[in-house]
DNA sequence: CGATTGAACGTTTCGTTGATTATTTACCGC
DNA sequence: GCGGTAAATAATCAACGAAACGTTCAATCG
């Protein structure tokens, strides 16, 4: 007899499996089961759902992100405005890595925003307390200057959402999608009225590349 | 007989009035025709197909909305900055609005924005001239330092994409929007960095309203 | 001869039915 | 009680024939 733990780990792991190869839908919990040699009604021992099952996989890779967003964060040395950029272009060029890599994840990624979107609602409130954290150290820093900072961690990410599912909302290449990002980042950061100044040119070589294509 | 033109907007009039009713899809060919006494092939002597139809009609009302979005980017006197916004926010309330009175436009857009992307390409191309147009008027007085017009009024019309086809990207409620709205509104014109001043406190009675919703 | 028709054609949609599938429940050995 | 099974149930899916639809075109009308 393995631990429950393991078999919770092995049961994510032939799952991952089978939904890579074959995407959510075209695998059966039957199959899963199958897999492990048991029963198909014993995987309702460890996971309430197949849907759980699914969640749990998403819920270990965006962990690994998480940590990696992080890392960018409070990457010692950086200006806070170019961490920010950073983490939100890491995030963009992440996912639509992942989701270029093998499409089932989209399949997945779209199946759990249908059908458990509060989910998806954590993992954006967890990741908005990074970018909070970002804000604080800019006004304490004096880069920024915002009477509200939980408020404008909001603004922020609402306007990054585009970049942040690239494939759910726009069919775009990455190199576009970055031109795009670059601009509104761009925008967001010192806006459109006064204030023009040295960082507006960063990152220009993307842009560059992205008319090139 | 009649001529082609009464022809033409007979025909638009029953289809809207179907199309408003039951639905694009669940409107037929044969029906608008036998809404006119006519055979259903006697209607492509008119317009080459039902989608067609569809945006003859969604070209009718996008004029209307051209002309209101044309004479807000235009009233005298005003800063530059609160018609872009005005302008903006025009665009979302009248779409939401518009979706919400009866969400069979919404089916309409879907199938056009599906069957027809070029032709909404070409509808917010022509906006964009707009947004050129008074950010080239903000660079003249000063009120905007840009490098790049065109540039940056694409970036603008990308980042307000969000609210300008509210309930195709979210389900937010129309309070709830325009709180979005606003902070997004905020950091585009004024960024995060610097400048924090005057303009920020705009339209704050629209915040209190949806966090009151 | 231009305007109009309506039957014909190929495609899409629809509804039904039978099979799969997720999930539950009752049960077995330890 | 714990780890497991297997059969039962209820929901979903897939297939496939039928109906409806968009579109075309040869024939008809005025």
């Amino acid at each position: 007899m393995v631990a429950k733990d393991t078999m919770r780990t092995r049961i994510l792991e032939a799952a991952t499996k089978r939904f890579k190869h074959y995407g959510y839908a075209k695998t059966s919990m039957a199959e899963i089961a199958a897999d492990l040699q048991m029963s198909p009604g014993n995987l309702y021992r460890y996971f309430p759902g197949k849907i759980d099952i699914a969640l749990a996989i998403a819920d270990e890779h965006h962990e690994k992100q998480f940590e990696d967003l992080t890392a960018i964060a409070s990457k010692p040395g950086a200006p806070v405005i170019e961490r920010l950029r950073d983490f939100f272009h890491a995030d963009m060029v992440q996912t639509y890595r992942m989701i270029e890599k093998d499409p089932r994840t989209f399949e997945l990624a779209q199946i759990i925003k249908t059908e458990r979107p509060t989910w998806v609602n954590g993992q954006l409130l967890q990741e908005r307390k990074l970018i909070v954290g970002l804000l604080q150290e800019g006004v304490d820093s004096g880069e920024f200057d915002l009477p509200d900072v939980a408020f404008s961690a909001e603004m922020l990410q609402s306007a990054m959402m585009k970049f942040r599912y690239p494939q759910l909302w726009t069919n775009l290449k990455l190199p576009a999608l970055e031109r795009e990002f670059d601009g509104v980042t761009q925008l967001l950061l010192f806006g459109l009225a006064g204030r023009t100044g040295t960082a507006r040119t960063c990152r220009i070589e993307g842009v560059a590349k992205a008319e090139a294509a």
